[in-house]
DNA sequence: CACTTGACCTGTCCGC
DNA sequence: TGCGGACAGGTCAAGT
């Protein structure tokens, strides 16, 4: 499940491997993974050169040399992965490779390149999309979602006057909230909660100043760690060079229901929060009851 | 208006 | 072994 920082080891593998590549055609297997006018695929996408791609919350962005963007959602499932089949491996290439031949029958668009490289974007359940829109109007796609955590500016009081936007919801749901802050999925909602020691039902509006900074160090910890490792892979997720990422290794709560949590011993648990499955320790994240949503 | 739930999908896992 | 159903969760629309 892309996150941010599966989104931008993606975005760094790929903005490795595909500026100045050309696009030769594009094969796409239904609309709705690939919006796109017809006649813009053919004045903007094809023939156009990639410059760079860019990440803002967990979309990328394949600028081209058209003025046009290709902007990516990888929602559940979906992969970005770039072959390049006319270089051989030499033999003891090692292959950590989570996808096998491409085309596969969850591949919904293929580019290739004028050099026979080519993207394919993968999508088991079809939330995904790729959109072509012109450079210019991205700023009104962005316009309603909130700070990039990972930026200098943002700061604990960055964090606090967003999640003030929203004072009687959980802090649950407003971490995973793109509108309060950008990124931020289950995974690092969870392991962040964790290590600022707070309950995801906690109400917004009773969150201490200095919970707010836990939760804003804890937070840029995880994240930076996470893309230190490449990202989380539990079942679909890779980067752009098809290898999984190795974060879930590393996390204290996530997928960790009744194993030990690493700070006190206590049996984690999973319950459900904002609508999502949420793990915590109930010793560490404990919750007083006037502190709970109603 | 603020917040929660359901729909979108498909593969996987569980119990019967 | 086969089958039905629950589950996974990013985001938006619909519902409360």
């Amino acid at each position: 499940m892309p996150e941010l920082p599966e989104v931008e080891t993606v975005r760094r593998g790929l903005d490795q491997l595909l500026p100045g590549r050309r696009v030769k055609a594009v094969f796409h297997d239904n609309m709705k993974s690939f919006l796109c006018a017809p006649e813009d695929m053919r004045r903007y996408l094809v023939d156009a050169e990639v410059v760079r791609v860019e990440r803002r919350a967990k979309m990328l962005m394949l600028q081209l040399s058209s003025g046009y963007v290709l902007v990516v959602h990888l929602k559940m499932t979906g992969q970005l992965v770039f072959r390049n089949d006319t270089v051989r491996f030499g033999a003891g290439h090692p292959n950590d490779s989570l996808v096998g031949p491409l085309p596969d029958k969850s591949t919904r668009v293929v580019i290739t390149f004028v050099d026979g490289s080519r993207l394919f974007f993968n999508d088991q359940r079809k939330f995904g999309w790729m959109r072509l829109m012109p450079a210019s109007t991205l700023a009104d796609l962005f316009k309603d979602i909130g700070p990039e955590p990972l930026r200098s500016d943002f700061t604990w009081k960055t964090l606090r006057s967003r999640l003030l936007r929203h004072p009687r919801t959980s802090i649950k749901a407003a971490l995973l909230d793109q509108h309060v802050l950008a990124g931020v999925g289950n995974i690092y909602a969870d392991e962040s909660l964790w290590g600022a020691r707070i309950h995801p039902q906690t109400v917004v509006g009773h969150l201490s100043a200095l919970q707010i900074r836990r939760l804003h160090t804890a937070l840029l910890r995880v994240l930076r760690l996470s893309i230190e490792k490449g990202g989380s892979t539990d079942k679909n997720y890779v980067d752009a060079e098809g290898k999984r990422g190795s974060y879930l290794q590393f996390a204290r709560v996530f997928r960790r229901e009744g194993l030990p949590c690493p700070r006190c011993g206590t049996t984690l648990v999973k319950t459900r929060v904002a609508g999502r499955g949420t793990h915590l320790c109930p010793y560490c994240q404990p919750l007083s009851s006037d502190m709970i949503t109603p």
